[in-house]
DNA sequence: TAGCTATCTGCATATCTGTACATACACGCA
DNA sequence: TGCGTGTATGTACAGATATGCAGATAGCTA
């Protein structure tokens, strides 16, 4: 119960929900864009992004300079429905929408300038359909 | 999405997540039978339970000297969500029945001895199916 | 009204958490 | 190899939170 109450806890932060959100819905993104859409100061991001880790929510892949996460595959059914929660009930939500929105436009990350972001020649590996 | 944010945090707390999953397997129970199920002081489970009241998760009915509380009507699809998982995510993790069993073979609240929670003749007007 | 039970609340304390700054680390490039 | 960029982390501090105790409150019964 300790572990469900922690992975409740990682959410209860409305930065990591928007990062949570974020993710879901555009998969793969790295530190600086995330920052971007975010509108905060990049160690901000890493920290944030760091506990969500610790807690098995995120992965990492780094590519040169740049740390791409995205979100786990969920382990449980909790994970599951929660990340459903992120796509279904949350997604379309003022703020993560505008999130999206910024985005979308940011000027930073590995291609300059707005960038289609989880681009087909970077491959999720995490982010690949297992059984959903 | 700082209400949101505010909703996991009423979760992320091990004992208020075990009396949320409780309620909604239970329905309406009062405060003497959610402590001794919980195996917690009831002043603890008081104050979780008001927490969670302020947040709007759970409404409270007086009945003489009981307070009976209940999972409110999901005011939207997170919160709806979220119950979900509460009955089809957590309700078998093993505390939550264990939770379960100690409250069936509560000594206290209004009828002593063992008591079928959430009996027929106090209808409960907050877990009325609508929609569900 | 007095006494009892169930529940709530004020206070002090210990623990946890988010933030910011500075610094360290990893990688690409010249 | 040295530098710049992107990211992670150690530390300190302020604010929030959970807990336990004691006492207060509300409602029932005699």
């Amino acid at each position: 119960m300790e572990d469900e109450a922690a992975l409740f806890k990682v959410l209860a932060e409305p930065t990591r929900l928007r990062l949570a959100i974020l993710l879901a819905a555009e998969g793969e993104t790295c530190v600086c864009q995330l920052a971007e859409a975010l509108e905060a100061p990049e160690f901000r991001i890493s920290r944030h992004l760091g506990i969500m880790r610790s807690a098995g929510l995120v992965q990492v892949r780094r590519e040169g300079t740049w740390m791409f996460y995205s979100l786990c595959e969920p382990r449980n059914t909790l994970e599951k429905c929660l990340q459903g929660c992120f796509r279904d009930c949350l997604a379309d939500q003022p703020i993560p929408q505008a999130d999206r929105q910024k985005l979308a436009s940011a000027s930073c990350g590995p291609t300059k300038g707005p960038v289609p972001v989880c681009t087909p020649e970077t491959p999720i590996e995490s982010n690949k359909p297992k059984e959903a």
